[in-house]
DNA sequence: TGTACATCAGTGAACGCGCGTTCACTGATGTAC
DNA sequence: TGTACATCAGTGAACGCGCGTTCACTGATGTAC
């Protein structure tokens, strides 16, 4: 046994590299094993099977997400504050970390169709922090549910331009006016 | 030999919603096979192989829908009119062939990094058609190509949505709000 | 401190299954004369 | 019109390869006495 951590924490980055770059399918077992620099046996003394790994890999990062979220809007006051920092962190995550980013985007479609939302969703606090914001009255109220799809979208699809090569990052530098743009979208005062 | 088309479109009717459900690396041409009613080896009389299908399939459907975004556009004067025709089609494409939608969808991280964007592409249909609205003052100016990423956005992660169940369907009622989201994130005016 | 034993992460050869692809064959259609 | 031949989409059994997974084995570590 040499030191368990770091094993399987070559384990884990060697699987979600390839997952994001290739999908889970399109992954070999023997390709995450060489990649990690371990023997082709071994993931199966922590995960009991590929699909399993995929699922729990997946689960993980997406609730720690929805979790950073959570702190994220609670250190500020206002839908204007608190959506510029969720964004702010997001987009340091996908500069910094951008295999594990593409890997959490990829595998929604595999995963919450499967699984159910995770608890707690990215995706939920987002909405449940609109939904608080139309209460109050600082955009402009709605369903929610689809506001927050505005959000997610306009906040997403300059991440996915970015791994195209579409755009030139960091992205950190375009939280800013992404931000603006979800409140415009969703009809919001512009209050600092 | 049956009747061609009829093979042939069951065959290519068949690989897409496979596809679309499970990606390409999930779906296997026996699965393909047998869900249009063909022999196995059938799919290399029509294709090289599944891969070169795959290809093959989302070329061609995504410069469709390229072209029906010019052509939407073509049909109308100013920016915002441009907008809300180009989402309308591509949402009554979604409520009619969501498969199709799906497939082409999901097909993109596949293939356009390998193959770079054929022409006409949607994305680039979109991108020009804002540069052009910034050069006539109609919205205002900045990167065409993150001013399209944020469009895209808005209005690609409603139909998400609606594919997982989170909002309900019809997408084409959405459109005219969708739009007019997209007019607000870019900074247009609300001309009619 | 030394000895015996249990535990368990890690190894890599081996298993059998399902995959993408091939190919000899069929039979319907078109063409030549 | 009839006969001979070429073409080619469609068939399905067969090929071998790479896949996910198993398992007997190794050796480091922890525990009991």
């Amino acid at each position: 046994m040499m030191q368990q951590a770091d094993i399987r924490t070559r384990l884990d980055q060697a699987a979600i590299r390839l997952f994001a770059r290739q999908g889970v399918a399109g992954t070999s077992v023997r390709d995450i094993a060489q990649l990690a620099r371990i023997a082709d046996g071994t993931l199966y003394r922590h995960y009991s099977s590929k699909d399993a790994m995929a699922r729990s890999l997946f689960e993980r990062h997406y609730t720690s997400l929805g979790a950073s979220f959570l702190e994220s809007a609670a250190r500020h006051e206002g839908i204007a504050a608190k959506l510029r920092a969720v964004i702010a962190g997001a987009y340091e995550l996908f500069d910094n970390e951008r295999e594990l980013f593409g890997f959490i985007l990829l595998s929604q479609h595999d995963h919450l169709a499967a699984i159910g939302e995770p608890d707690p969703s990215p995706v939920n606090v987002i909405r449940d922090l609109l939904a608080d914001a139309m209460k109050r009255g600082e955009i402009a109220s709605g369903d929610a549910e689809f506001a927050a799809s505005l959000a997610l979208g306009i906040a997403l699809q300059p991440a996915v331009f970015t791994v195209y090569g579409r755009l030139d990052g960091p992205l950190s530098a375009r939280a800013g006016q992404v931000a603006t743009a979800v409140l415009d979208a969703l009809g919001g005062g512009h209050e600092t």
